[in-house]
RNA sequence: GCGCCCGUAGCUCAAUGGAUAGAGCAAGACCCUUCUAAGGUCGAGAUGUAGGUUCAAUUCCUACCGGGCGCACCA
């Protein structure tokens, strides 16, 4: 554990309260609480679980160690016993001092060493080739690169891969779509992986509504698979235009994978393990096609081949789960897609285990994005693309900005509307619990105020302009004693939490954590920055002691912007 | 039909089994000669239903009611 402040107090005050009571022999720094009101105290210790083994009922326990008045005297100013809790008021100057003394490398505060050098891959956010990009794929890549950060924070060594579906029925249908009814078209310059995201969905649809056209369809894909040439050559310049522009939303949105792996590359490979699967007799033809029967696991019936000899994920990810391990040396491998292929991984690492191959796989299962009028489907036309929405955010953030700044070069706001734009929309997805439904919401994702990116971006730009204005102030010795103020001690004691914050969202698989407690935090420093002036403090004295606060509250909203891979920006 | 997830304020969301269930938006009343009003302050407003476990349930269990998703040739 590095300088980790609350982990200094609270474990000191554990140790005390062991030595000086034997029924609490056995307690740990889990069994502190934050009191749900600082008027009750800064930390708390509920007696419920000691009364038994005392022979006493927990009121009469709080008030015993209340009695006591001194435990951990270098950090607590007061123990009060209230009901069957314990209070523990914090020394402000000491917290101010332990934080500031943390925050001296700023790099290693947020830290934990959960993971101990463990090597896990992350795979993300594996978009298809040949369709759309639409918001419900920003999640997935917010939480992907939310979750990478979070784990190497928690000493963890990441591999980020993306894993890209370039070869399924999906390609088949847009490729056919554009033989069958846009035969010599060009594209937009620039806007060639949009066109075919369209010529999808217009396949697709025709598709659906008439159904004679499968057989076509499936001769497409067969060519595909048989590498037939004039197909082949279609299918590598558009494949190309579709990776283009994927990498150009990842890219912007913060992905930095290593894009080792496509379904063409271990499609043919999987096509023998399936094989291999039916000549042991754990695979098995049904109508046609290759299925291993997993109803006795609850699973249901797991296809792996299709009746017309083609590939689905399933043939690639069994060939595609050994490459992986084999080549990147992991311990542990994590999938993170939306949450309607829960039963398809379930499936794969049970057809896994069956061949054989026992690492340790994950899937995390986000829930997906919907609009209010329904599911979102690139086959319905019912999407709202990433860079559509995009667009409108940075077009209504220039505006604002240039309401506020009609001075800043045309250049500057554009810089600063994008970043709004991004920390907005990547903020909106991360402010949720992945297991809870995103009812996307086109006026809450142009808002900029409350719960969202650009609130905390504010908050931000306030610190930075206000230290840039004390700059020769923050100079000299910091008397921590000064900050007795409670919002400059609610303020510290909430900065100090960051990296409990870091392990819990980590082991929790959950970003939305560090989302709320940085809210929370800009929160508290819109308190202390209304009641507590700066440049006007009393003395210069308090000045000085304040500044070191703010550099601190930045310093820790700085970190979890980071981590949440929200673009900084220093005024707006 | 079976399985998974979700039901908290008008809306969108918080709350390791613990103290008076917290925020934002919307609606209402205030605060810019005062460190960026993209802010702050003050009121009003909620645990789907019925049982159970527990000293204590929004949280765990059961049933029901609502909603979403998944259950062989899609990805």
């Amino acid at each position: 554990m590095k300088k980790n402040p609350l982990h200094i107090i609270k474990s000191a005050i554990v140790e005390d309260l062991k030595k000086r009571h034997a029924f609490l022999s056995a307690l740990g720094e889990d069994a502190l609480v934050y009191p749900p009101d600082t008027k009750f105290g800064d930390i708390a210790l509920p007696c419920f679980a000691y009364a038994k083994s005392a022979g006493k009922n927990p009121a009469e326990l709080a008030r015993a160690i209340a009695e006591s008045r001194v435990v951990a005297s270098e950090w607590v100013s007061a123990i009060n016993a209230a009901g069957p809790y314990v209070n523990f008021v914090l020394k402000s100057d000491s917290l101010a001092r332990a934080l500031f003394a943390a925050l001296k490398k700023p790099v290693f505060f947020g830290t934990n060493d959960l993971g101990k050098g463990e090597r896990v891959m992350i795979e993300y956010p594996s978009p298809n080739t040949h369709k759309e990009f639409h918001i419900g794929h920003v999640r997935n890549v917010c939480l992907g690169v939310a979750l990478t950060h979070l784990y190497e924070a928690s000493g963890f060594k990441m591999a980020q891969v993306d894993y890209t579906n370039d070869l399924g029925s999906h390609v088949a249908k847009c490729l056919w779509a554009l033989m069958k009814f846009h035969k010599g078209e060009k594209p937009p310059r620039g806007r060639e992986a949009r066109w075919l995201g369209a010529l999808y969905a217009e396949g697709a649809q025709k598709l659906e509504a008439h159904p004679e056209y499968a057989p076509e369809v499936s001769e497409v894909l067969q060519k595909l698979e048989a590498r037939d040439k004039a197909v082949r050559a279609l299918w590598k310049k558009t494949r190309a235009w579709s990776i283009k522009g994927m990498d150009g939303y990842l890219k912007e949105l913060g992905a930095r994978y290593k894009r080792e792996f496509f379904e063409s590359e271990v499609k043919d490979e999987g096509k023998k393990i399936v094989a291999e699967l039916l000549e042991k007799g754990i695979a098995k033809k049904s109508q046609g096609a290759v299925i291993i029967d997993m109803s006795a696991q609850g699973f249901g019936v797991m296809l792996l081949l299709k009746s017309d000899g083609t590939g689905l994920y399933a043939t690639s990810d069994l060939a595609l789960a050994r490459k992986k391990f084999k080549l990147f040396k992991i311990d542990r491998s994590i999938n993170i897609t939306d949450v309607r292929q829960s039963l398809y991984f379930k499936q794969l690492f049970h057809a896994l285990a069956l061949s054989g191959f026992t690492q340790k796989m994950t899937h995390i299962g986000y829930e997906f994005v919907r609009l209010p009028e329904g599911a979102m489907a690139s086959r319905t036309g019912r999407v709202i693309l990433y860079e559509d929405m995009r667009d409108e955010i940075i077009s209504a953030a220039a505006e604002e900005t240039k309401k506020r700044h009609p001075e800043w070069s045309a250049r500057k706001i554009a810089d600063t509307a994008h970043a709004l734009a991004l920390a907005g929309l990547k903020f909106g997805m991360l402010k949720y619990d992945p297991s809870k439904v995103i009812v996307f919401d086109k006026k809450e994702a142009l808002s900029f105020e409350g719960f969202t990116g650009p609130y905390l971006l504010y908050t931000f730009a306030r610190m930075n302009s206000l230290l840039k204005k004390t700059r020769s102030g923050a100079r000299g010795l910091v008397d921590a004693a000064l900050l007795a103020d409670a919002h400059e001690k609610q303020l510290a004691l909430h900065a100090a939490r960051l990296p409990e914050i870091v392990q819990s969202a980590t082991e929790n698989n959950n970003p939305s954590e560090l989302a709320q407690y940085a809210y929370k935090l800009c929160q508290l420093f819109a308190g202390f920055y209304e009641h507590c002036p700066v440049l006007r403090a009393p003395n210069k004295e308090v000045a000085r002691a304040r500044v070191a606060l703010v550099q601190a509250a930045q310093n820790v909203l700085e970190q979890s912007l980071k981590l949440l891979d929200i673009p900084l920006i220093q005024e707006m």
